[in-house]
DNA sequence: CATGAATGAGGATTCATTCAT
DNA sequence: GATGAATGAATCCTCATTCAT
């Protein structure tokens, strides 16, 4: 018997739908999203959420969780394809282009970002690890300045993958991006 | 009837103790305050309360309005005493101070920005023009690239405000700020 | 301003209705009675429940207690009136009578020994009290056995008062609570 | 298909699992056990406790349906070897010894007698009758009183045996049935 | 005007029972 | 027969807002 027995199939479609449905209410902007909602949305009972998700935190951790996963696996390969600098300014940028297909990464950056609350506290961190990596290797290349810590900077990406209401964001937001890359690679020789 | 009668001194007074004791709860980072703590706290009742504001949203609306009222005064006298950069310069560095010692200033800014709410709009349009004037100075005198407009840059500055909950808070803040402004002017032969 | 001050009419209506609606469903055997149908049958909605009861449990312990207070001024009374034997055997009988007449001994009694929850600590300990008061006078009167604490008897009670459901049960209460007292006198000698 | 068809070995095996598992945690106190705890601890699912019983009360009334026939084997034994009163003693002092070692006589008496529910009713009648037996033969030899019936007497010894929680149990218990069985003894002559 | 009591629509969570696998 | 996932009614409690005093 294994340490956790893999779920039935429809067990495991449910809970993938669950998932799904708390992804699409989440990170469109409902972050208030009400556990019946989510689950009729999934088209299971309330019943079900439970079984699968111990509260509705719980839920919400685990589609941060993944979402953060995915973005996380990016630096990696950049730094492994392109100099310090451009992996940096292509990860910026993907984050960016991420938020804009309506992928949540508003909403991940911004609540990462905007509260306090241990259920983040993970996310967080490992977004943050992301940004240091690609920091790091750029300072050390010479090409970015090397007193910018992951964490600051990922507070000013929520700033800015947070501008969904606005009218044609996707240019504001390349562009205040750009800036910021601007700024990193303009101390590199005094901060480094 | 006046359109707006004066209120009687105990009236006004009122009034204040209101708007101070939501400013303190709100300003104070508890967002979800309640409307009877808040009464509690300015010593008066909930009826009296809602005497003086509608609902909840507009005590809110009412608090930031104030804060951004003052903060919106300081562009014209920064502009007055110095060249076009150095006062944005100042603006932003001012607005990250204010977050520094409480004066809620991050949250202000982090409200206005994280969520789409119409409450936040005239408050949100105001101190995207203080920082548009600047921004527009700063271009007229060639020293600050001209393709970012104000509300571009007031979503940056809300993710650097909203850095409330992290160990060296006003560290990182002014760095980032410096490296958006040196963003700012990186460009200004280029772009303007 | 008195330290509490005294509550509106209207309030302290509802408060009694609350009182006494809870009385009527606790004490009538319902110990798992809705607060939402106390609520109603008080002619209030839960808020209301709510503002003058913290929880469930405060509303079941605060009717508890007002049972046991007026049980408990028994007592001094007959131990002041008789001799002690006599006035044992008529509060047995009173206690007896009380739950005969729907006045919710029994079910005082019975949730007040049947279970551990330290809600009925205090109204456990002192209908113990009252008891052992009883107890100690007829001893020290030589003429009820002096080695039956309070607790103790208090327990058989509570099996008597929980005849709740027989048919003819008064005859039945009376018949036993005679037994009991019986047993209390027939050791006077030997265990006093 | 025969009104009973014996059950497969290992079917069995699992009711009885069941029975003990349900056993364990009411007897043990836990009146509000769940199901599937039950199910979980007897070491198979839900789904087969339900093909097993009815439902949840089911299991429960068949719980106390086997400790009931257990102690009711009792008085006929007792009375083929002893005198009707010494039997009647005996049988007293079986019910709480048998609480004491945590067979749960406690709260079988206490369920039995503090509620109404016709769950019990069997259970109820059958040690009522294991009673009446022994105080009718008391009666007749002229020992005991005989206007003291079996339910009333199971009703006291409910109360005597529902003292679970307190310190010194069980010397507390021997004593109060001395005391009933003192006042059985005590009117013998006069209401026999 | 001020008070604070009353309202009542939710909202998260639990658990006996059913039924597809 | 056994499994355990799914169901969903039921329950306690919260809090913005209204309104009698």
């Amino acid at each position: 018997m294994p340490a956790s027995r893999p779920l039935r199939a429809d067990a495991r479609r449910n809970r993938e739908a669950l998932l799904s449905a708390a992804r699409q209410a989440f990170l469109g902007g409902d972050t208030d999203a009400h556990v019946e909602d989510i689950a009729r949305s999934a088209g299971v009972a309330v019943g079900t959420l439970y079984r699968h998700f111990e509260t509705r935190e719980a839920l919400i951790e685990e589609v941060y969780r993944k979402e953060v996963d995915d973005l996380c696996a990016a630096p990696a390969e950049l730094l492994a394809q392109h100099p310090p600098e451009e992996a940096l300014r292509r990860f910026l940028l993907l984050l960016v282009e991420h938020a804009a297909v309506g992928k949540g990464m508003s909403v991940v950056l911004e609540s990462i970002m905007a509260t306090d609350s241990p259920v983040f506290d993970e996310a967080r961190a490992r977004m943050a690890d992301a940004l240091s990596r690609l920091l790091e290797a750029g300072a050390a290349a010479g090409t970015v300045r090397g007193d910018v810590t992951g964490p600051t900077l990922l507070r000013a990406l929520g700033g800015i993958c947070g501008m969904r209401a606005t009218e044609g964001w996707l240019t504001e937001a390349r562009q205040i991006t750009a800036l910021l890359f601007d700024g990193l690679r303009h101390g590199a020789a005094r901060a480094a």
